[in-house]
DNA sequence: ATATCGATCGGCT
DNA sequence: GCCGATCGATATT
């Protein structure tokens, strides 16, 4: 079993120009507007692939972006990055639309993170030419397997730190 | 029909 | 910081 924890993340809402499905459904995005639970797996720059969670209920696009995973034992920067995770992961094209499920071999759960990787940044998306001012990307602060761009861009004047809901409200 | 643009990354200046 | 790889979607002629 391969596993790690997501340490940065991004938003996506079909109310706003950088999503996907702003505009309207595609082939490529058709599963941007599906049921949630579901993987939306996408090629970018015809290069690399870029994985999402679909988040919200059907036809409306809406998904989570992951960004970079920590592996333990694993080189801290081997799934620094969108497509680096994909790479790692095995993931592709032929893995749009699959049922994020135990029975299906791909899961997420809730773990528990060490103190020192609690805290949480929260700033703007990055790539994008639209929408470029939403705050809708997360990631651990003290995590080195962020991506390159978060490693470097750790600007308090531009980030703030973030706590959770559910963890405020516990 | 042709041009431009990406939710990226590694290499190079 | 800039560039190319590489291709589907979208914009333009």
């Amino acid at each position: 079993m391969l596993w790690g924890v997501i340490v940065e993340t991004e938003a996506y809402s079909q109310s706003e120009a950088g999503c996907h499905g702003f505009k309207k459904r595609t082939p490529r995005n058709a599963t941007l507007f599906g049921d949630p639970g579901r993987l939306y797996v996408y090629l970018t720059y015809g290069t690399y692939h870029c994985i999402n969670i679909v988040t919200d209920k059907r036809d409306w696009a809406s998904g989570v972006l992951l960004r970079a995973i920590a592996i333990p034992n694993e080189n801290e920067r081997i799934a620094s990055g969108p497509g680096l995770l994909a790479n790692r992961f095995g993931l592709n094209l032929t893995h749009d639309n699959s049922l994020i499920s135990i029975e299906n071999g791909l899961w997420l759960s809730k773990g528990s993170v060490s103190n020192d990787m609690k805290r949480i940044i929260q700033t703007t998306r990055i790539g994008i030419s639209k929408a470029k001012n939403l705050p809708w990307r997360w990631y651990l602060q003290d995590s080195r397997s962020v991506s390159k761009r978060a490693l470097g861009d750790r600007s308090p004047s531009l980030s703030k730190a973030w706590t959770p809901s559910f963890e405020k409200n516990s």
